[in-house]
DNA sequence: CTGAAAGCGCTAACAT
DNA sequence: ATGTTAGCGCTTTCAG
């Protein structure tokens, strides 16, 4: 007894409009090479804001082929202020294409994302990075497209980040260099990577590789952390992003150390509270709107059987000068 | 040329397995009413993992009449670490059930809410507030269910959560009370709300209504905004998240005002870094992880008819006293 | 216990 | 320019 309205279908509205099923398809996908006058058109439209149709998805994708639905995976770890405008961005560029985005927590114990994809027969599917080769054979398997941010032999823009934070602190005069892990296991892969461009900037300047340190969220540890680069006559600080930044400073803080005199400390991410430590933490950072522009002219080119070629000069991050590494030395 | 290994079909599997299609949905749903012998069920299995077959949602969906989707509406604006926790919880309730979870961030410029549940034509929408009555019934003619966290006619939880905040700060002995609003337009409609459940406390306590400030994410209006409560004799603030709070704590340091000896502080969400706020953040917050849980069993409720009854006493929100607020005054 | 057959709502040839 | 028809891949009565 909850839904017995039946919902509308093709033919209701054909009936309405008085035309038939495929004059109805016709105008609602504008079929190339269909010329249907204007009037009927309108008659047909009028018929689907009358009876509020929309066509269902499943009945359409098994008869055209492709769903025209793109499914965004998201590391659950990476989720901050930032991918909300990337989402945001991505899914308006994708709307305006005809295509409908929907996301996908991945590295949740549930469906893995193969399973979501079919599911939901996604026609494409996109992520940040690109997903191991059993993942993602599976997913074309399925009948899916893959699109990544960064190309999947190009340019590690993860490492790329490290190295970024390592050479603005550099050619800030600094001659040695460290580097705050986050403790969370799940993280640790990432941040190796960022550690390892930070490594390769040291190595290419002619310093000492970085000393990292693990460092917990918690305010004693950092303090803890912070001495021990001290005494290391470490004079600077990458951490792994913004959030363990500030809670480097915090703990620096605590230990009556200055930022950056007694020890300069670079984020990333420039969530909107770098802003707002003490002192203001400089960060390296994406234009994830940018990035979630590209993305979707990605998947369109991809969708269109171009070759999904990002320019790499547009996912160049960018690096955000504040006080936390202000002094040089 | 790109894809003609076609997707492996029930027929595939049928055939690879030596039985009816028909079979083969028998063991993959296991349909209730039918006995397979377990030798026939293995036969069948085994096929499906050689052929990596995974069935098309479409079709699944157009024969069965219900696609066991679920599609999550998250306000754009209140993605945060928190969501994420709940997400996960949420979506691995679901698995249990065979549901696959997706999300849409909503508020977005592409296509509406209703559009999104059509075209992967979920079974359930599930959001954090209910909808508005155009969009909930629209989401109904597209034949989904509909479940919040906060039941519809009952208790608004936003509002809730101002008046916690308040309670807390009129127990350690605060009798005039502010309110840090959002720049943000978007976020006013949550603020006012919240800002609402302050007002109630103090008028239940006999004070005069929280004096509430437009704050800028800067630091020199944070400052500005903490001069102006002190002049006007206010002791302690409500703000309108943690990233508000810690804000108007560093305009607080930039102003030479201390916390909580001049102005107590108090956030909303518990984020990490409100433990590294100076002084740590105290600050109210739901446990996430149980309103996932509680929210998947809402919607296994309503996709077996059964009331979609949340025991309200699970959504209370709980304070976390730190010493930002510790001074009785 | 298993198979044959109908049909879910839509699109896309093919006719007209 | 519009209507007719045949499926898309799956579930689900209904027979055997």
């Amino acid at each position: 007894m909850t839904r017995p309205p039946k919902r509308a279908t093709v033919a209701d509205v054909a009936r309405a409009a008085g035309v038939s099923p495929s004059t109805v398809s016709f105008v609602l996908n504008d079929t190339p090479g269909q010329s249907i006058p204007e009037e009927t058109r309108q008659r047909v439209l009028a018929a689907v804001r009358l009876l509020d149709y929309r066509p269902r998805g499943s009945a359409r994708s098994l008869a055209a082929g492709r769903s025209n639905i793109v499914l965004l995976s998201i590391p659950h770890l990476s989720i901050g202020p930032g991918i909300t405008r990337f989402v945001e961005q991505f899914a308006t560029a994708l709307a305006d294409a005809g295509l409908t985005l929907v996301t996908h927590l991945a590295g949740t114990p549930g469906p893995s994302l193969p399973d979501v994809c079919a599911a939901i027969d996604a026609s494409v599917v996109a992520g940040l990075d690109p997903f191991d080769e059993e993942t993602s054979s599976a997913l074309r398997r399925a009948g899916a497209d893959l699109v990544f941010t960064t190309e999947v032999e190009a340019q590690p823009t993860i490492r790329r980040t490290g190295r970024l934070q390592a050479e603005h602190l550099i050619a800030l005069g600094h001659r040695r260099l460290g580097y705050a892990m986050p403790e969370n296991r799940q993280l640790r892969k990432i941040a190796g990577e960022r550690l390892g461009g930070v490594a390769d900037a040291c190595s290419e300047a002619g310093l000492e590789p970085p000393l990292a340190l693990d460092t917990k969220l918690e305010i004693a540890a950092m303090a803890r952390a912070a001495r021990r680069w001290r005494r290391e006559s470490v004079t600077a600080v990458c951490a792994y992003n913004d959030e363990v930044a500030i809670a480097l400073l915090a703990g620096m803080r605590h230990a009556r150390l200055a930022a950056p005199a007694d020890l300069a400390v670079m984020g990333v991410d420039n969530v909107p509270l770098s802003l707002f430590s003490d002192p203001p933490l400089s960060t390296v950072a994406f234009d994830l709107e940018k990035v979630g522009r590209h993305l979707a002219e990605a998947v369109m080119g991809s969708l269109s059987g171009r070759a999904p070629r990002l320019s790499p000069a547009s996912l160049e991050p960018e690096i955000i000068h504040r006080a936390s590494t202000s002094l040089t030395r």
